[in-house]
DNA sequence: TTCACTGCAAATGCTTTGCAGCGCC
DNA sequence: GGCGCTGCAAAGCATTTGCAGTGAA
């Protein structure tokens, strides 16, 4: 099973926490878990774990690697956050504002991101699978670039 | 270049041997190289590297996994195969028929590709981009799904 | 009290690199 | 004959996992 795996990005069905009418998975409240999740709602742009990590620890949370990692994963799985790959293949993740399904511009000097929506990509996305007799269609769209900030520091020679 | 360049800061301190005037560098004609080059030729589909390894190894071809990946990523700095990160981010491979820009649309259960251009989604993203400010962008568009031949055997209740 | 969550450290698996010998030009 | 290319093995990294102690419910 070469890939795709779990290319696909659509989560229709929030596992609905609260009443635990359905799968029962139930998540502990815990101090790692408050500050990862805190600490992602202060960040704009995308970060890998590794960074985060770090970012934990210069703010003097304590916070171990592994489980960064684990609780990473846990808000992934649930949706509360958004994951892609970077460039190098590194898993980066995001709170999101926008909800649903969209994409993303991505600076590939800061990291700073925008999330847009690209109705006309669906369509073709779908359109050209369905050409192709393609069924269970999922798809990544992703823009790299350089944001203003950088392109003025380019410019600049700062960059 | 399907994919956002090499987002790092790449690597300056690059000794870059003899003038430093044009490409300069020469690749040599090896077994190894040669045996590599014939696979690719030979898959329609996308690889990793490891499995292009095994692929040789089957083969009775011997080639070191050092040097897979050194070839690999040789070929693919000169533009002569097509790179993308699968959904595990992992770097897969595939010498492509079409040249110039364009995207995939993969079967996630048996990898199967097939190449398509999608014009639409070039303005889109340049469009997109534009609006906001972005410059030097690239892009990825994958899109995953079952080939006509994996979604019938699902429906045959074979997968 | 119970059991999921943590931390630590070892383990994994993919990819890269140093170095000496080999083979293409 | 020179120098890039190979192979081998060790190194490097990000990520995962086993296990026992800790703390939330």
């Amino acid at each position: 099973m070469p890939f795709g795996t779990k290319a696909d990005e659509s989560s229709p069905s929030t596992p609905a926490p609260g009443s635990g009418a359905g799968v029962g998975k139930e998540q502990r409240v815990t101090k790692q878990r408050l500050a990862i999740s805190a600490a992602l709602d202060e960040l704009d742009d995308f970060v890998s774990t590794q960074e985060l990590y770090r970012i934990l620890q210069n703010q003097g949370v304590s916070v171990s690697l592994a489980t960064a990692y684990r609780i990473l994963q846990s808000l992934a799985d649930d949706g509360l956050v958004d994951v892609l790959r970077n460039g190098e293949g590194e898993a980066v993740y995001r709170r999101c504002a926008v909800t649903g399904h969209h994409h993303h511009l991505l600076c590939r000097s800061c990291g700073k991101a925008v999330e847009v929506e690209a109705p006309a990509v669906e369509t073709w996305a779908a359109r050209t699978a369905k050409d192709h007799g393609y069924t269970e269609v999922a798809h990544t769209v992703e823009i790299f670039g350089l944001c203003p900030g950088c392109t003025a520091r380019k410019a600049a020679g700062l960059l």
